[in-house]
DNA sequence: GCCTGTTTGTTGCACGGTACCACAAACATT
DNA sequence: AATGTTTGTGGTACCGTGCAACAAACAGGC
């Protein structure tokens, strides 16, 4: 918190730089942790150690695979020493998933709903009722460090709050209070745009790892991006940041729900999409799915509909990559479903619109995560307490004779 | 470098902690200091010892100010422990300062340009022959950190490589090896764009002290932003981010000098207000001050041009506001000097477009800093080695017996 | 099967940095 | 002048990492 530095900091800093690293990249041996971290392999060793005796970690035996010297144990992060629970509350379906440190994924439930929009408090129900199940399990209400919430509309970085959910017609939800509320455990409960946490899922575990500067632009009903620049999420004062779905593209275009006009969703979100296609822009999944085999099958009107969906979509991103220069754009949600049709027309205005002398133009992929970006994003941004600071969340327990455990 | 954490590590931090509070933040007394870091009083003390030790930092006694206890003394940055030459290349006119430890503008040229723009070879003599003689002042040579470079034009961070000006006709100037080459001195060359030197300085001691989000938007002859998120500076993969002249507002507008058409520049950079206003579109700053005179003064036509552009201005900010959700917008260059005039037009551009439910609307204001931000940025990024690590840096000078003191 | 070389975990000690405590200095108040 | 408050100073303790020597565990060659 005070920007003093002491040798606790540094203590906190190198646990929470070997654990990310096991939870991130997966099983790592202490020698590669010596590598990566540049510390003396006594420290990485003593490090490692209080770890495991918080139960974060656990140490195999090391594999000999050729090479001369001393085989080096693997550092595994223990997928039931701390536990998430994260919810996607999506406009056509809902996501509950508990999920273990490493990022497996321990249980997962969906939820779709065909029709007219749920209420809140129908979400709500369903999501006590996915998730108390996954609570029940053995250990895991003693290990369960945070829930992570992914929620559709802008969503005050503070406290969790929801504006509006103009494609759910939900408003002024305390969405964070309430998830708190229906499970009434003592974790912190965090929720952020599903842009924004696929964006995270993405550049930690998708299409973007290793990549430092992405856009993550996703379509559910609405349109929104999740940007990461300099490998650190783009939030914004309030948390709103990423609202690129409500950028002018068209300034004399139609009304939007927003209450602006010409936003670039009236041209590239799902209603644009089922409205060019002639078809009802309030259909949901199944008008879109029939739109897409329609245009995989070559239909000339569901084509064309997607092409000219596909030509806006690159008109607006050739805007977000001149402003944020990234390495990688994922395409998420619809436009991660629709980006093997549309390449050619989006390429061509990123072509004309990029300013880019560079050799090195910027590569456009779909997700790698899918429909789970935001549920995985949420399990990430909930562990990340943890991760920054190991001890605090996870107390080193009391060691009996004999090696049983119970918490301080 | 490495992730690890090490006792230097904490060292170094805290010394850059209290050089950094003391540079930007003014004096400040050394209970101030032990309030900021909640470091412990000995520990402060023995920092700023170091620091002034090492001549970048004095104490003077502490004045009584009517409360009890024994005065603390105050710590000042000292001007000429480190010093820094600043150099900002605008269309119209270049400015080169000598910029001492604190923001301590100790020197500072300005040479205005009107006709033709100058060929790279004129503006770089210009710079040498305004730098030299600062150069040359006693004792700065030895006490010279760095050299900050202020550039219009796409500029790679890596390595300070110009891809192109077109308002100066220039293209592949390997800026900062050019300016390297110049003056021959053993210190670090950083050229960055203009506006996110210009973001950079009126974060740190203009209008957006105090915030962490905010948006420069700033016109020379082009149109660029600089944005700072989060308290850092947005950069890109390559450096390239904030080029939001180029983001298409007219999708079948007018042609660009970048090669694309439509782009926000057509519509609200200087040769938009020029050419709205019926003058030579290359008239330069002349016809600019010509056309705000005439504005001001109420003439009907450059009125009308002034208020469309502000419209424009409206339009385009309202996508930036809805992308980056910022505290704070500072209008720079050209669009300072508009901002009075064009308020009335971009705010109800703004008020119709953002999507703003929050009853905490973003603030539009003009550059406190004026024609002098970038300069004044380029000083503060050329300062930021030293200030993350005083150590290596300023060397601990040899110190004989009774107070002569010699470079190791 | 033994020896050698290599890589790596382990252990005890040194070093660096901050925290803490007691004391002194410098102020205002009464 | 006495008292209380705030703050710098000096010595010691504590914590964490670095280092060096040693032991453990492997491959390869004879």
């Amino acid at each position: 918190m005070t920007p003093g530095s002491n040798s606790e900091t540094i203590r906190r800093d190198n646990l929470s730089t070997i654990l990310r690293e096991v939870h991130l990249s997966g099983p790592r041996s202490r020698s590669d942790l010596v590598a990566v971290t540049g510390l003396n392999r006594s420290t990485v060793g003593d490090l490692v150690i209080e770890l495991a005796e918080r139960g974060l970690v656990r140490e195999q035996r090391g594999d000999s695979l050729g090479s001369p010297g001393r085989p080096s144990p693997t550092v595994h992060a223990a997928p039931e020493g701390a536990v998430v629970l994260a919810v996607s509350i999506a406009v056509h379906w809902l996501t509950v998933a508990l999920v273990g440190l490493g990022g497996h994924m321990l249980d997962r439930v969906r939820r779709d709903r065909a029709g007219a929009p749920p209420t809140l408090d129908q979400v709500l129900a369903d999501t006590l009722d996915m998730g108390r199940s996954m609570l029940q399990r053995p250990g895991v209400r003693d290990r369960l460090v945070g829930i992570g919430v992914a929620a559709v509309g802008p969503v005050r970085s503070q406290d969790g709050y929801v504006h509006f959910a103009p494609n759910l017609g939900w408003s002024a939800v305390p969405m964070a209070e309430r998830i708190a509320r229906l499970f009434d455990l003592d974790v912190p409960v965090v929720v952020r745009n599903e842009a924004d946490l696929g964006a995270r899922a993405e550049h930690l575990r998708g299409a973007g790892v290793g990549v430092d500067d992405l856009i993550y632009l996703s379509c559910d009903v609405g349109v929104g991006a999740g940007i990461v620049t300099g490998g650190r999420p783009l939030v914004g004062a309030r948390g709103y940041a990423g609202e690129v779905g409500h950028v002018a593209v068209v300034p004399d275009g139609a009304s939007c729900g927003c209450g602006s006009h010409g936003c670039w969703e009236t041209v590239v979100g799902e209603r644009a999409l089922l409205r060019g296609a002639g078809r009802d822009p309030d259909g949901g999944p199944r008008e879109v799915d029939a739109v897409l085999r329609a245009a995989e099958a070559g239909e000339l009107g569901p084509m064309s509909a997607v092409l000219a969906l596909g030509r806006w979509l690159g008109i607006g991103l050739a805007g977000l990559v001149n402003t944020f220069d990234p390495q990688v754009v994922v395409l998420g949600g619809l436009f991660g479903r629709l980006a093997p049709l549309v390449h050619e027309p989006m390429d061509a205005e990123l072509a004309a619109r990029v300013m880019s002398v560079s050799r090195d133009p910027v590569r456009v992929v779909a997700s790698s995560l899918g429909d789970d970006a935001p549920l995985m994003g949420a399990a990430e941004r909930a562990f990340e307490p943890l991760l920054a600071d190991p001890v605090r969340w996870a107390p080193r327990p009391f060691v009996l004779r004999g090696g049983a455990m119970a918490n301080a």
